[in-house]
DNA sequence: TTTTTTTACGCAAACGTTAGAGTTGAAATA
DNA sequence: TATTTCAACTCTAACGTTTGCGTAAAAAAA
């Protein structure tokens, strides 16, 4: 096991110095002709790379971006890595990527590792119980240790950074109106519960669309879940009533796929009887049967954009740098689980 | 935008010297009482942390590690990386993760990114790519170097270092032998080219169970895709023709979902007319119609087996460590896709 | 020949940390 | 009083790199 080849270690073979070895290497033109050639080539015979540590600490920046996640076992989130890492590759930028796994205190941890001095700045997505906990203090350090953050998807209201977000709102209002527009009235929410932002803002939609189109809004339609194991019960007690329900807009592709197979086990035709629509560009949506009509989120796109953002913050010399907030448009992908509209009730 | 504090910063606060703050911090002898009292508290105020990046340069680790993966939309590998990060968690390890999107270039990249001391160790699965190629010196090097690597799922067989492979041969025997004794012969193998490793053990496990049971190898039924795209034109012919398969085999999960769909619109009943088994514990399984019988692979842990013999390797003191191969036992996972066997056959 | 310029290098500091080896000054011992 | 011991510090080197500055010798100019 041979160690990595070091500057000294050149320096020494050809008794030099150091700093004549390292402008050796950058073609300095205080070195004659035949030392940089004669270090090149040994340094290229050595397989010379400059220690990263090093120039990190020196430099005092990583050229490494950290990436906080929830759970990665989620399309979504895989998806925004894949976009977050394509900008990163082109912009020369490494990407570190930590599991919260919807831990409050995972989410912190990370955080400070991050923060010392191992990243130029961090993506990042709340975790679930920092929602419920309602304390982000920890992102408020972070920011005034001086350390560009910028959340997406899952964002907190008022911490003063970048943040990119789908357009949970209209993408949910969207949802809810197709099933209007294809003659829907008794359409369930299947959400999660409140402090979740996003289910939040999905219902919004939901309520938007609702009232936009004089549909009466039922309470008892909205299931708020706190596990999936809650969707099947649920959903059997409205699809036994009377008024049993004929549309169904989940929340995200799991609950959505959970709900078609309740629907189905209970004798209801998808999407004659009943219509459905997840949110969600998952993996899932294509292969239920019938395939799932989604809100596709463009998580590649949020990856990319996260990272502008981030890149953008990191390379600002003002000393009061303004944040944004970009909105993602979503758009419906119309599968089998709604019926296409082949003439529109409204441009 | 204050500043990170540092040793040095406390140091002048309190006009003592560097050292003094970093053993009072450490709450050495050698300093008083007093004196420490006051350094300690300062720190917490200015909630100082060492620098990971000088404690790195200084310990000459890093306490991370690396993990290269082909791509990251594959629940396989995020349920390995969730894996890995889960032991990496509980032994104090951060977790680098980096795509190299099944492209040899990157792959490369990646690892002599990491190599430069950003890493202690790395894990990883070999891109496509690089099979196709057939050149793992980026990988002796690496080991030249001196930098444990485990290698997992896809590995090269004469590199010598630690391995984690789930035991696809025994996995694919399984499966296909269950199709067998749920009374079908005419089995297809859905498979990827000759040169991704995994895809040929499985095929090996296939035509083991085939000759074990004494049922006819018909070349025909073996299909080779590039691209999930061919499986629809292959299969279909095959489904077409008089003496139709009665068992599929496919080698992944997404081919067995696609398998699934081509063979229920060309009139096929499943598993009635035709059982299907898939590879990988992913999502789809569960969420076709009917689901997925498959293959389970434990990615979870065989992220937490990698991540072990790395960190064995890391932490070992000989200078001739001697590497070895893991195998991950699979095992059915029966869902609708194929009857259950009441009464087996064999035990 | 003396002075100036140029070439080609070495030195030292800096990034932030740690730890062993000094160095004080005062208290304890002889 | 002289010596030893000890507490409580500081110094220094080290990790690997970069870079401005200093400087010796050689070359060019006066």
């Amino acid at each position: 096991m041979k160690q990595r080849i070091t500057l000294k270690k050149i320096a020494k073979e050809f008794d030099v110095s150091i700093s004549t070895v390292s402008k050796a290497l950058k073609d300095s033109h205080e070195i004659s002709i035949e030392v940089k050639e004669k270090i090149k080539a040994f340094a290229h015979l050595h397989n010379y790379k400059p220690n990263s540590l090093a120039l990190n600490l020196r430099n005092q920046k990583t050229k490494t971006i950290g990436v906080i996640l929830p759970e990665i076992v989620h399309h979504f989130f895989t998806k925004v890595i894949t976009g977050i890492e394509q900008l990163a590759n082109e912009k020369g930028y490494n990407v570190m990527i930590c599991l919260s796994n919807e831990s409050y205190e995972k989410e912190v941890l990370n955080l400070q590792m991050l923060a010392n001095g191992v990243v130029d700045g961090i993506i990042l997505s709340v975790s679930k119980e920092t929602e419920e906990l309602d304390d982000y203090r920890h992102f408020t350090d972070l920011i005034q240790n001086g350390i560009p953050l910028v959340m997406f998807d899952r964002v907190v209201d008022n911490v003063k950074c970048n943040k990119v977000i789908a357009d949970d709102v209209r993408g949910a209002f969207e949802a809810t109106e197709h099933l209007i527009q294809n003659g829907r009235s008794k359409i369930v929410l299947i959400t999660t519960p409140d402090y979740v932002v996003v289910g939040n803002e999905r219902k919004l939609g939901y309520l938007k669309a609702l009232s936009e189109y004089q549909v009466e809004v039922r309470k008892e339609l909205v299931l708020r879940v706190e596990h999936e194991d809650q969707i099947e019960s649920k959903l059997k007690n409205l699809i036994l009533t009377s008024n049993r329900p004929d549309g169904i807009f989940a929340v995200n592709e799991v609950y959505a796929a959970i709900a078609m197979r309740v629907c189905r086990e209970n004798g209801l035709e998808i999407p004659e009887d009943i219509e459905v629509i997840g949110f969600t560009d998952g993996l899932i949506s294509e292969f239920t049967s019938p395939s799932l009509t989604t809100v596709a989120q463009h998580g590649r796109t949020m990856g990319r954009k996260a990272l502008e953002l981030l890149l953008d913050e990191i390379n600002s010399q003002e000393p009061e740098y303004t944040h944004k907030t970009e909105l993602i448009k979503t758009n419906l992908k119309i599968r089998h689980s709604t019926k296409r509209l082949e003439i529109p009730l409204k441009s």
